[in-house]
DNA sequence: ACAAAAAACTAATAATCGTTAGTTTTGTAA
DNA sequence: TTACAAAACTAACGATTATTAGTTTTTTGT
């Protein structure tokens, strides 16, 4: 049968991963049968396995790759001369940008990595609780200064996260939002609250 | 073996639904097998039958006994003579009560009704549509008698379930925060931001 | 105490799962 | 063109899945 063809820039890696994140997403991961990915790609189940160590390999990587880009953009952040107020809106608008760009990778890393294998999801767990407390300490950081109001920080991040993170609406709404209606309706309620 | 004991208030399916509840958090609703929620209750898996009449009656169960709840509360909330602003507030207030004291069931109302049987999924997420489509209304109506800012209404709605559905890490904060400090903060944050 | 109903049990089902083994086809480079 | 490697194939595996059938135990009502 056809052979995976990748297109132009991207592995026969990337093609897989993108087309498990999508099932992965859709169906979630437990109810994705290596079959139906392997169909999704036109070949047969164990011909996957020319290309793949095994299934949860498939959610690892995923995951890692959208863990690993956010603590990289979290020390971006963290290192430049911002304000509290200026790195909150960038982590904000890299959430949107990231979800906007690449929906499906991020929402699986979101809600699917409980079905990491045991030994990855202790190490996944550990690298977003670094983001969230690195997270923290930028809000406390802001409150500290006065620039923002004195509320609890970890609810205060608690709920930014919650909020970019369940936009699960996006997925057909995007030619009804662009990304930067979206980052600056979002960042503006947010930070500045609905009431007028 | 033993048999399953009610507790003082609930029926037997009751308790199948708080056990199936964590389980389907914690795990995933396919994750899940029907043996391990019979283990949790002490019995073997087919005794469950004589309970229930198959795994998916379980899940179709929590989600639409949560969808009831949500749209019995947005139905007062819609009659009341309350300005747009306190309807928002009473519609938060209700979604953290709700997910505080029931955790469970309202978590995997909110990501696991994926896995309903075809049938039961319509139907859910049709209610899951009106639910906020009334809530854009309120926002609107908000807007319109200038007590909110003129924001896209659909995005402030998708904004604001986001925050308060996403709320994983209640989990193991519940003595950390009560309900009513994570009520107030959360609400001051979403209507006020976080500015000063 | 006794009959009926409820709810537990054991044993077994077909279906589907991820994955391996072994083989054939396809693509590539000399 | 020929040889080698990459990647497809078919067939099959043991494990696990939800569920059924048939039987025994337990509880309930009189």
């Amino acid at each position: 049968m056809a052979k995976i063809t990748p297109l132009l820039n991207g592995t026969k890696k990337d093609i897989i991963l993108k087309n498990a994140a999508v099932l992965f997403r859709t169906k979630g991961y437990k109810a994705t049968s290596v079959r139906e990915l392997a169909d999704s790609l036109g070949i047969e189940a164990p011909s996957l396995y020319n290309h793949i160590g095994s299934k949860g390999e498939i959610l690892q990587d995923i995951c890692f790759e959208v863990a690993t880009d956010f603590t990289l953009f979290m020390n971006e952040v963290l290192a430049s001369h911002n304000d509290a107020k200026q790195k909150t809106i960038k982590l904000l608008h890299h959430h949107l940008q990231k979800l906007y760009i690449d929906f499906d990778k991020v929402y699986v890393a979101d809600y699917e990595w409980k079905q990491l294998p045991k030994k990855q999801l202790q190490s996944f767990l550990a690298i977003r609780k670094q983001y969230e407390n690195n997270f923290i300490s930028i809000i406390e950081e802001g409150t500290t200064q006065n620039i923002f109001k004195n509320l609890n920080a970890k609810i205060v991040v608690l709920t930014l996260l919650s909020a970019v993170r369940g936009l699960e609406l996006l997925q057909n709404k995007k030619n009804e939002f662009t990304l930067q209606a979206l980052q600056h309706t979002m960042t503006n309620l947010l930070l500045t609250g609905i009431i007028h």
